[in-house]
DNA sequence: TTTGACAGAGCTGTATACAAATGTTATATG
DNA sequence: CATATAACATTTGTATACAGCTCTGTCAAA
């Protein structure tokens, strides 16, 4: 049911004894990928404010080690430090989303270019199972789904890149913008996307069971060049300044 | 309220109560540039130990502005901070930085392609006074003056990239790879480095006179190609592992 | 002489008290 | 009533004491 044959990271108990201590990098890196991760499923959508506080309680750790994901997060353009106030998390203007966009698409040509790692059965596997997933997905909307279901799309992405700064250029760009895109689907047809989401797997599938990786990323760039036309042509119509038109999300908070 | 500012002595101390007190931001910012510049012109070195406690007195603030500045280098990949050891300059090897210098070559020609700045007469003129210090360089070997004049020549070009986020990158990936440059200095021919740099200044010039700006990054790409063929064959020539050659120079020490 | 343990120095990591900044609310005043 | 002002609550920023980690030098034992 998961396709972590390529990652490991783990991420579950705060307070683990069974194994050795975790190191402070560990836990840094844990606790940055959960943020990260719920901002770009908007469970923290844009103009949230975090809180340093919350998040040491909900870790049962001091502010220290929480300052320093937020911070790193903030330098990543995910969320917004404003003394007095709180972190918050970022929204996007129009004109930056464009220009992220056209870079992810010129930088996902690259990937074909510089040293791409060799495309293994394990990632085919992954990616049916991801295909699987999105077929079952059709008649009911669920947003947190197909984010984690984009997000693990792109997890096997990157990990056909070779070169180590593209890849983190390109996983930085992705979390920058992805939410954004969640954040149209309310505006959007869901059957269709979903149908484009099956399309584009397919399609890949179809270039990796070739080892054609140059093929793999012109599907992809196509996909985004095919997201960054829909939101332009939303907004155009809707004359809308604001690129989230969402603004109440029932934030059901369990636990 | 006014007179205070007569009666301020000497600016010598760090702390400057002339203006409207610094912001943490700003301060952050100031200090994040200064040590940045320290790691690209070599004032530390590759695996030298920075040390928290140092900059703190050095800043006459806490530890706790610094490790922020500290961390963000160690984000951008420019020092490793090692529990118990200290915060140590990053050395950088060959396979990562080929790989650095490609995606510069690639990226430096998306600038004309994504929305770039027009040029104006300030460009023009700052370039002409790079390609005046660089014409004084001939004969005399000063590395820290040459670091500092690719700094501003690198200033000049990003401020002609529209885009924020392949500003943003830009500037990361050229401090990611410009100190490992300056490092190879001492084992080339001096005026050869400096002929080269004017022939470059001087045909940006060029191309930026005939508001050519496809003609500026394609110079760039030229000179960031030539820089990355000189620096592979003087370690295919020395066999040599290391990529800073500079610890070799003087290490007939014996303790 | 070699080897192992161990204590010490020095560094970063963490927790915490307090300072500074900001938005809100109550209150005095025209 | 409207408005300006001051007090307050909440948040991030800073300083600092202490804990944990790593290397190194010393000294004793094989």
């Amino acid at each position: 049911m998961k396709g972590q044959m390529l990652l490991e990271p783990a991420p579950f108990n705060a307070v683990n004894r069974l194994e050795k201590r975790e190191s402070a990098s560990d836990r840094h890196q844990r606790i940055y990928e959960i943020i990260r991760e719920r901002i770009s499923l908007l469970h923290y959508p844009p103009h949230t404010v975090i809180g340093e506080t919350e998040l040491a309680s909900e870790f049962n750790i001091s502010r220290t080690p929480i300052r320093r994901v937020l911070q790193r997060l903030h330098f990543e353009g995910l969320v917004d430090i404003r003394n007095g106030i709180g972190t918050v998390v970022t929204d996007i203007d129009i004109k930056t989303m464009k220009e992220v966009y056209d870079l992810r698409m010129y930088l996902t040509e690259l990937i074909s270019e510089l040293s791409p790692r060799a495309i293994t059965p394990a990632h085919i596997q992954a990616m049916e199972a991801l295909l699987t997933r999105t077929r079952s997905m059709y008649d009911e909307r669920n947003s947190e789904a197909y984010g984690r279901l984009c997000n693990e799309l792109h997890d096997v992405l990157i990990s056909l890149i070779g070169s180590v700064p593209l890849r983190e250029i390109t996983d930085n760009l992705y979390y920058r913008s992805a939410r954004i895109w969640i954040t149209f689907l309310p505006n959007l047809i869901w059957n269709e996307i979903i149908s484009e989401q099956e399309i584009e797997t397919s399609e890949m599938i179809s270039a990796m069971k070739r080892d054609d990786i140059r093929g793999v990323v012109q599907v992809r760039r196509l996909y985004l060049h095919c997201t960054l036309t829909r939101i332009s042509d939303y907004l155009k119509g809707a004359g809308s300044f604001s690129v989230s038109p969402i603004r109440s999300i029932q934030s059901d908070q369990h636990n």
